[in-house]
Parts: C-alpha cells; structure tokens; sequence
DNA sequence: GTACTGGGCCAC
DNA sequence: AAACGTGGCCCAGTAC
C-alpha cells in the first residue's frame, strides 16, 4: 500500500493506492498521516526534506517512504533503466534542485529562473512521477537490484531527517573546556587566543621577522625567506622536512588555528544548540551515493572535539563503525573467494600477509587502497600488481572500471547506481587528441584526463557499493531500534544520532545498550544480505559503547 | 560589498 | 612517504 502526498491549492493532496483522493489542509496533513500510519503504507512524495520535517514536529514518524526526487536522479542515471521512458525524456522538473535547497553563499535557488525558455513546468505531477518511476523499475533487467536501491536512499532519507530532528548530543561546556584548554580563554572577535599569540611571537622571535603573518600562505612563505628558511610551500608535511627550531611553533600554531577557525566557539554559536549538533544531511551528495552535509563540517567533525559529544544523564552512546568496508565489499562484489577468505578471520590486512602474498600488513593496507584509488606511484603503485596475482577477481574488477572510464564509458555499483558521463570539456580534450591538429602536448593531456577519470569510476564502484551497505545497514538498524521500544516517541529510545560513511553513532538508554550492540552487528549482516545474497563474506562491525563520542576507537 | 578560485587540512 | 578516490570548510587573494 502506497499514497502519494502532493500539494493542491487548499492543502494536501492524497492519493492512496486504492480508494479516494483526499485534500487536507496544511494543518491536518500531520494528524492525517498520523492515522492512516497505522496502516503502515509507504508515503511517496517528491522531497522527504519538504514533508517530512513538519510531520516530526508534530510527532508523527513514518515507517516508509518512495523519495520521488532521489530516486529520479538513481534512475535517469542508471544503466539498469536506461531504456525506461523516465530516462529518455528531456531533463524536466524532477532533474532540478528543489526549491528549498541553497545555492553556495546562501542565495536561494531561483527554480522559475532555472530556464528562461522552459516552458511552465507540466510534469511535477507526483502521481505521474511515481508512475513512470515503477514502470522503470519494472521493466529493468534488474528490478530487484534496483528496487533495492530505490528504498534504500528513500530510508537514508527519513533517516537523514530524523538525525537532524534529534541532533547529535552535544556538550557545548565540554566543547569549551577543550577550546580553553588548547587555545586559552575565549579571545574577544577579531583577536588571537593567547596560546596562538604566545606560539606566533615564539616564531617571529626565533626567524627573527617580526612581521611575519603565518595566516596567509602567500605571506608566511616571503616571512620564512626572510628568517632563512627555504620551503616550498607551507604545507605541513612538506615543513615537517624542514630542520629549523621556528617549525615547530610554526607547526603546533597550524594545528591549533585550524581548531580555532573551524570548529572554535564560533562554531559552537552557529551549530549547537540545547546540548544538540544539528547539520543538514544531504543523501546521495556524491555521484557514488555518499552522503554529504550542508553546514556544520559533519564530514570532518575532528577527532580533538569528538568527545564534546556526550550522551545525556542515563543514556550512552553506541558507537560502531564496519571494519575495512570498501576492501571487503571489493572482495565480496568481485566474488574473490580469495579475499573474501583472507578477510575471514577479522583483519583483512593480516589475512593477506598471512596467506604470503605481501609482506607486511602496513604494505598489504596501502597495496589495497592504492588498487581501490588508482595509484601509480609510491608503496602503493609499487604493491599493487602483487595483489593481482593472488587475488585475480578482485583486481581485474577494479581495472576494468578504470579502463572503462578512460573510455569515457559509465560504470554501476552492486544494487545499479551508475557513474556520470565525464562533461563536455572532457570529450572535447579526448577528441582533440585525435583530430588532425593534435600535438604531442594535448595527446598528453587528453591520457592524463583519460586516466584521472578512469580513477573515479575505478574508485566508484567500490565506494559507491559501500554506500549502498551503509544505507541498507543503517535503514534495517533504523527497523531493529524502532523494534526494541515500540509504541514510544523514537528519542525517548534508542535513535541513530550520526553517520558517516562506514559508521554510525545511536543514542540509548544504558540499559538498552548491549542490546542496540547486537542489533547493530545484526543489521550488518542484513546489509551483506540484501547485497551479496548468500554469498559468504562477512562484514564485521567493531561497537563500543561509550559516555562520549571521544572514547571510540 | 559579492563571487569565485586556490591553498590548506579535516574526515572517511 | 606524500600521491591516489569522495567530500566540506575556512581563509586569503583577486576580479568585478
């Protein structure tokens, strides 16, 4: 049973699989899909960010949903679908970005102003969209696969709104104690806290420029010219090379303006509020079906801060992560009976070196991501064609999608998400490389960009299959809670707080916690399921649980 | 003032 | 050791 939500003049439009339309207003629409929730059926509208905030306020959660907008971009783009009507028509409303997303700089999208020609949009009709989206499914090769992933990014959705409805616990004292600690006393706007001052005049002493201004890369490179010390640039490994005492200041004064800047008090101010970490999840940000975030830095939340996040009085935090995911899901999408074994015992890394292939674990990790990332040079580039021997499945999996991508061609993750087409500049380098007026300069170029492209869709598979694991763990962990405490509101049990990219972080009740453990281990084996089917490969998850954010790992 | 780019660095 | 994928964010510098 499904219903699709639109809107209509007057309100809310509903149009449930079978039986009437209804038109509710604004203000009934929560108190309507409160009750027909009890009916458990599958909500289908365009945006889960534009309906589903406004049902959480009022307290009304929902179990399912179709997200139009997500799934029409899976859809236009998959190889799976690509003889669909959905995929052959023109781009149309659907392939727009809706309306109440922000544009960088914080200007609003202007969606009349998307395209001066366009004629009015006729198509935004969810009833319609829905419609083309099944016969879609239904007449893919694949309708599984890609059913699958359909409702997957529809549950990181709800999910992804849910998360930002509870925050993350967040203690906006502790996060201060960390900040006065390392930096000194809360600064007034616009000055240097004291430890960054006490390091800079320490620097300016000892290269003996008294101007010198380490906050512009430009600057602090004719600063460091001036007291002696020849860098190429100012990055920090490249002075770590260095042999001067003024580095050391120079490097302990980057690290701590990069704690100041980014997530100091300022950031506190702006993303915490009521002991709650609020950033705006963006499912599907990433061409590979990764999540992305809209404020508040979620992606790169610094391990320095982490323990700023502290479970409320009673509660604890769940913290669990999937142990060495891409190169397990590598193992497992390629059928590499091989690796898939030397994963088995838990540390897939060991496994390799055990089985003789690579001599060390640290060379077995980098041979591993270099084969998953593309690399040439270095350990990794060096180690790679080791793992081609031993593991034949996995790696030719891998280079297949690069030589697929230097061809400019689309590669697809497990469950059907498909790669873009490289742009236009793009195609025109290639071509140019060819024509008749190539010089050895742009035939360099055009394989340079061949083979960086061929880099991504190498990488794309792997990391887009991961993300498909992560959404199908999160959404059947997302069940497995809901199924511990029914008939509560869900923060008053345990709840998913974070996620990012291989891990997730739930919020409980202590007692519940070893409980929420099992429920995590077990929703990751759903995920290797609902991918993999039967198919022995195990995907192991390490769970700690915690009083703060800080004490994993 | 706003828009954009590159440098640098954080996370996975 | 530092080149090899996906992001976000802050800052400085520059163009308008």
């Amino acid at each position: 049973m499904h219903i699709v939500v639109g809107s209509a003049i007057g309100g809310v439009l509903l149009t449930p699989e079978t039986g009437d339309v209804v038109l509710v207003s604004g203000e009934d629409f929560p108190a309507e899909a409160a009750r027909r929730e009890a009916e458990h059926p599958r909500w289908v509208w365009d945006d889960t960010g534009r309906w589903y905030p406004q049902l959480l306020a009022q307290r009304v959660r929902v179990e399912r949903c179709i997200d139009l907008r997500l799934c029409h971009t899976i859809l236009r783009n998959s190889e799976l679908t690509g003889e669909s009507e959905l995929a052959r028509r023109a781009p149309g409303s659907w392939d727009r970005v809706p309306v109440e997303q922000k544009a960088p700089d914080g200007a609003l999208f202007d969606v009349g102003d998307f395209d001066e020609d366009d004629e009015p949009a006729d198509d935004t009709d969810p009833v319609a969209e829905w419609s083309l989206q099944q016969a879609a499914v239904a007449g893919s090769a694949e309708p599984g696969r890609i059913g699958r992933l359909l409702a997957a990014e529809s549950a990181g959705a709800l999910i992804a709104a849910e998360m930002r409805f509870a925050g993350m616990p967040w203690s906006a004292q502790v996060h201060d104690d960390i900040l006065v600690e390392t930096l000194g006393p809360r600064p007034k706007s616009g000055e240097r806290p004291v430890k960054l001052d006490a390091l800079l005049t320490e620097m300016r002493t000892l290269l003996d420029v008294p101007d010198l201004n380490p906050d512009s890369p430009n600057e602090l490179l004719k600063g460091l010219a001036k007291g002696g010390v020849l860098a190429t640039s100012t990055r920090s490994w490249e002075l770590k090379k260095i042999k001067h005492p003024a580095i050391i200041p120079l490097l302990e004064y980057k690290k701590l303006s990069r704690l100041a800047s980014a997530n100091g008090w300022h950031w506190v101010d702006t993303w915490v509020e009521d002991d709650r970490f609020r950033p705006d999840y963006v499912v599907g940000a990433a061409a590979t079906g990764r999540w992305g975030t809209d404020g508040g830095g979620a992606l790169q939340l610094p391990k320095q801060i982490r323990s700023a996040s502290v479970a409320d009085q009673g509660w604890k935090l769940v913290v669990a992560d999937a142990a060495q995911l891409e190169p397990r899901i590598l193992a497992a999408m390629a059928g590499d009976r091989e690796m898939v074994a030397a994963g088995a015992k838990g540390d897939l890394y060991a496994g390799i070196v055990e089985s003789g292939t690579i001599d060390t674990r640290e060379h077995a990790k980098v041979a591993l991501l270099g084969a998953m990332y593309g690399a040439t040079q270095g350990d990794g580039g060096r180690l790679m064609p080791l793992l081609a021997k031993a593991y034949p499945k996995a790696i030719a999996m891998v280079e297949d999608a690069a030589r697929a991508g230097e061809k400019g061609e689309i590669v697809s993750t497990r469950l059907g998400r498909s790669s873009p087409l490289p742009g236009e500049r793009w195609r025109e380098l290639q071509a140019d490389a060819y024509g008749e007026s190539s010089s050895p300069a742009a035939a360099d170029r055009a394989r340079s960009y061949a083979r960086g492209w061929g880099r991504f869709t190498r990488n794309f598979i792997v990391q887009g299959t991961a993300a498909e694991w992560a959404l199908c763990w999160m959404a059947s962990l997302r069940r497995r809670l809901t199924a511990l405490s029914p008939n509560i509101w869900f923060t008053d049990g345990p709840h998913l707080v974070f996620f990012l990219h291989d891990e997730v972080v739930v919020h409980t009740p202590a007692e519940l916690a070893e409980v929420v453990a099992d429920e995590v281990r077990a929703a990751a084996k759903d995920a290797g399921e609902l991918l993999f089917g039967r198919l022995p490969a195990d995907f192991p998850v390490t769970v700690a649980t915690v009083d703060n954010y800080g004490q994993a790992k």
